[in-house]
DNA sequence: TTGCGAAATGACAACGTTGTCATTTCGTTA
DNA sequence: TAACGAAATGACAACGTTGTCATTTCGCAA
């Protein structure tokens, strides 16, 4: 049988009920060893008996803090999933909350506009996820005095970046490739404007012509294994093709569905590699070879790095977190 | 060169600054129409030189609401991006802005610790996203000021609750297989804890009983492929399995590439759907029929519920989202 | 010019906490 | 018992905003 009049109670309140002062109240909560044992049980009777719950305007308003982390989503998506889990997790054990906005459908939200909504709402800090280019990414200047991370492959003039090394994880697939004596690499892209797309595909070539290779034209897809089928229909006709990174696993698994209706087998013929490595979970018995990525780990970096630099919110770092291959046996080794 | 002490710029000063009242500064933000457009043209300029920026703690506390609604995530996983979406989008549209809390893994956290928890947060009222069972669900007390919707398929005696039609979608696509003349339906299962896959079995069960037929012994899956190629293999030695509906997506396409190797067709010898309707993605000119839920409407209709409900916090419903059949050809129509 | 009602602006309190500093109470020793 | 230092508690201001109500300024008619 609660007390519950529709008024919010507050410690007054609480103080009253309990026969001590407001600022016993306060101290119950925030410094309870400096309070008599016999005054703080008397408190807690009275804040059960009463539903007291701390207000936390109140408590930040004089505070001047807020204990949330503020991230705004660019776009949300599949691989998006375990980063803010990273982000959550890494944040409850620091004590924070987080706080989120994103970018809805058809909106053109750019860098200020995002840092301007946020800035109106409860956080210390904030993560920006960018997965893709915004008008204003080089001229954007965070809020001095609220510290920001970007999650984004580029670097940032300003603001600190956090980025899964996409560029090294592509170079690092070719690399697997060329070092078991295959001569070339073709590559089949995701969405055009992806920047982890676009990353790959650098890494793609700066791999081939560190070696003197002559990259060849890349071929356009767009994440879904349909795309990746056709890309296979095309390189199955290509004598020269004996290794292919496709920028991710669905596309992959596309690239290899044509290649064995066109009557070559993988990896016999044809070698590939993915990325991401998340063909097992829907294919049974999967043996493409694939690059992954941290997710779950850059958003703890992120986390981390808001935190860290809550004091001095000027500073700047970036941060690349390495991707890992993922040997299964769908390349072959030539040398052999 | 943007004038920027140390401290924070108040209503106080740029109201100094304008050389007006700290009210008048109030008005040009709240209420702009009822300030003179000279004034306020001084006041906004003010504003900018100062970089003023309102304070969410100190009008959080004077108006008694954040504009923000909490969100809880018990589990975090891909079909619950599309979720937040939904909610953070319907979100925007209204006004609010999400607090979010999450379930770290290991932690055993009841409804009664969420709610706790998220009491101490900036938030107006909560959604919690619960698939898996929590030991308190049947005696939780949500808060008396603070709306609560949990997202769960199960019912509640005193919150609002919010589910897609996993039953009815299981039903639906039992009543497929039966309707097109298949004697019997058996089931691979996911994960025992997940109340999805509990549901989609207790709605199989339920639409084989209707037309009185006796349930086969369910087969249980993992959600991942391999899981549901292993049972695949099992019900390949079936003669009577004409018809098998996987939990999701992932297991159905083991469940056809187990019968596949083991020399039977999909559809001509057996009938298969599964959930989620997401082998497109992975696979090229996928075949599989399956039982798709809107996401994305489920996020909207609990953020719509939570803003209905804000007044009338003790206000109760039920709202479920119908799952839809997306119709390819892995079930063989055995009446023709 | 004066007077009037409406529009614009201002003074001050209040929201519920925590920090500062003063006061009271306690346990100990002389 | 008195006196003392330490521990416990309290009074009051302050955080930065908005609501209430009072005051000033304005535009216009007499």
């Amino acid at each position: 049988m609660a007390t519950m009049d529709k008024k919010n109670v507050s410690m007054n309140d609480v103080a009253i009920a309990a026969g001590v002062s407001l600022k016993t109240v306060s101290r119950v909560i925030n410094e309870p060893d400096s309070v008599r044992e016999s005054t703080r049980d008397r408190v807690h009777a009275a804040m059960e008996a009463l539903g007291f719950r701390a207000n936390f305007a109140a408590r930040s308003l004089k505070l001047g803090r807020y204990g949330c982390i503020g991230v705004v989503l660019f776009h949300l998506s599949g691989g998006n999933v375990d980063m803010i889990d990273g982000i959550a997790d890494a944040a409850a054990e620091r004590g924070f909350a987080l706080t989120m906005i994103k970018k809805r459908a058809g909106e053109k939200m750019t860098l200020a506009e995002a840092a301007r909504r946020m800035s109106q709402l409860p956080v210390d800090g904030m993560i920006f996820n960018l997965r893709q280019m915004v008008d204003d990414f080089d001229t954007f200047e965070a809020p001095k005095d609220l510290k920001t991370v970007i999650i984004t492959p580029m670097e940032h003039p300003a603001c600190s970046t956090v980025s899964d090394d996409q560029e090294g994880g592509a170079r690092m697939a070719c690399e697997y490739f060329l070092n078991r004596g295959h001569k070339n690499v073709y590559f089949v892209s995701g969405k055009k404007e992806a920047l982890s797309s676009q990353c790959r595909m650098k890494g793609w070539r700066a791999a081939l012509e560190a070696r003197g290779i002559e990259p060849p034209e890349p071929l356009q897809g767009d994440w879904n294994a349909d795309s990746g089928y056709a890309a296979g229909l095309v390189l199955a006709d290509k004598p020269d093709c004996t290794a292919v990174l496709a920028a991710n696993d669905c596309m992959a698994n596309g690239v290899m569905m044509a290649l064995r209706d066109k009557g070559l087998s993988v990896p016999d013929d044809v070698s590939v590699i993915g990325f991401d490595d998340e063909l097992y979970k829907t294919i049974p018995n999967s043996i493409l070879t694939s690059v992954k990525f941290r997710h779950r780990e850059l958003g703890v970096r992120a986390l981390n790095e808001v935190v860290a630099g809550l004091e001095a919110p000027s500073s700047r770092s970036r941060t690349l977190v390495s991707g890992v291959l993922v040997e299964r046996s769908s390349v072959k080794d030539l040398r052999a």
